[in-house]
DNA sequence: GGTCAAGGCCAA
DNA sequence: TTGGCCTTGACC
């Protein structure tokens, strides 16, 4: 992952990138910028850009054109609102709360950027791998089998090998692509042609665990993904000449739900916005997250009674029930959610704090617009709304720590070559290799 | 009483 | 016109 030195704690003004002295007219912002914006708006002001209004506005360059300043104040969230009509000073406006709450967030999201630090200084002093692997796995009526946990250190030559032919870059790949439409035909190379149209999946498709079939069954609109499942499922069987294990087929479900998740990200609002090569960077950053909420909230939405749990686990097996405690309630939490998951993808999406963006004010506006959004969408729904709106960015921070254990299990299985080959979580997971 | 986001003031 | 600093006052 890409994670810098040192995490700049210094807030950049997202209109002109000077220093920011607090929260104006709803936004983060300098004492120059919240000064012009307050006069342009007490004063009724109109300006007129002589350029073709898409003037750089910086520390040196924001007295230049004001009508492109104030476009951008506009552009990065700052309410016209907010100013009030009767000039009265002092005192507290209604965008008091959300201020606390984009606090609170901030806050968390240091905490988080500490904590995945910590964690990755905590691997980089292990001598082998197998000392703090966790293990991730899903679930029917089933106990995980010890033998599914490392054994292998990360730097035996399979490994090594595993690591040199590494498959061909998706990365690249998705650069090229320029709409949805190309995606999944990219998605069509990596997973194979499927051929279920002229063929009924009960008939032809090779024999599936029943806990991979309730896996599908979970949410009956997603034909699409159902018959490319199956199709990486028989491609993989036609590749190794028998049926593929239950991890694999896990691990093929898991690779087909990240293409959606991708594909999904893509065409959404905002993140369609970005540069390709943004886009890729945040998505290197969080898609285990977007990959594990997808998962939780699947078993929500489709499978809450005696059907799949994602169970966590340590590699001292007996440990796992506290964490899996933890991973019911935000099952039970992001049930009350579940209109707004989509929301809460937006927010794992930018949340990521990813350095070096080429667009990252756009990208801070955009968490703020986003994290708004999902205060609104609680204020308008519950009376209790404040309080579920703290509750959910806390377990946000858990859909955190689950996502690490999982990047870490899947990792190595990665590594040691366990995995269906040529796919995205492959990609993703190389990606991985090549940052930590 | 402290905090902090409003508006106001004024030198450059 | 700008922008740094000051004053104000609701909220905690």
């Amino acid at each position: 992952m890409n994670f810098p030195c040192e995490v700049d704690l210094q807030e950049q003004c997202p209109v002109c990138g000077d220093k920011v002295s607090g929260y104006h007219y709803g936004i983060l912002t300098c004492e120059s910028c919240k000064g012009f914006f307050k006069r342009t708006v007490q004063n009724n002001k109109t300006y007129v850009c002589v350029e073709n209004q898409q003037c750089k506005i910086d520390t040196s360059k924001r007295k230049r054109c004001p009508f492109c300043r104030f476009q951008k104040c506009l552009n990065v969230g700052m309410r016209l609102e907010a100013v009030r009509a009767d000039r009265m000073r002092g005192g507290r406006n209604k965008f008091g709360p959300m201020y606390k709450h984009d606090r609170a967030l901030k806050q968390q999201k240091k905490a988080l950027i500490q904590a995945r630090r910590l964690r990755i200084e905590s691997n980089q002093k292990d001598v082998t791998f197998t000392s703090n692997i966790h293990s991730i796995a899903i679930l029917h009526n089933t106990k995980l089998n010890p033998n599914q946990l490392p054994s292998q250190p990360c730097n035996s030559p399979a490994v090594l090998q595993h690591q040199i032919t590494s498959p061909t870059n998706w990365a690249m790949k998705l650069e090229n692509c320029s709409n949805s439409v190309e995606l999944a035909a990219l998605a069509e190379a990596i997973i194979g042609p499927h051929h279920t149209s002229s063929r009924s999946i009960s008939t032809q498709s090779p024999r599936i665990p029943q806990l991979e079939i309730e896996f599908l069954h979970c949410d009956p609109h997603d034909l699409q993904l159902q018959k490319n499942i199956f199709s990486c499922l028989q491609q993989e069987q036609a590749c190794r000449h028998r049926e593929p294990s239950t991890f694999s087929s896990v691990y093929v479900m898991a690779d087909q739900l990240l293409c959606s998740i991708v594909e999904w990200a893509r065409t959404s609002i905002f993140f369609k916005e970005l540069k390709v090569s943004d886009q890729m960077k945040l998505l290197h950053s969080c898609w285990s997250e977007l990959l594990v909420l997808e998962i939780i909230s699947r078993q929500v939405l489709y499978g809450t009674d005696g059907g799949l749990l994602l169970i966590i686990t340590d590699t001292e097996m007996y440990l796992f029930s506290g964490t899996t405690l933890s991973c019911v309630q935000v099952s039970y939490t992001l049930n009350s959610f579940n209109k707004s998951l989509k929301i809460v993808s937006q927010i794992v999406l930018f949340l990521s704090d990813v350095k070096e963006l080429e667009e990252h004010r756009f990208v801070e506006s955009v968490q703020q617009q986003v994290e708004g959004a999902l205060l609104k969408y609680t204020l308008a729904s519950s009376s209790q709304s404040c309080n579920r709106f703290t509750c959910l960015q806390l377990y946000l921070s858990e859909l955190h720590s689950l996502s690490i254990l999982a990047e870490d299990y899947l990792y190595y299985k990665h590594l040691s070559g366990e995995v269906p080959c040529n796919n995205l979580l492959n990609e993703m997971l190389h990606a991985k290799c090549c940052w930590t």
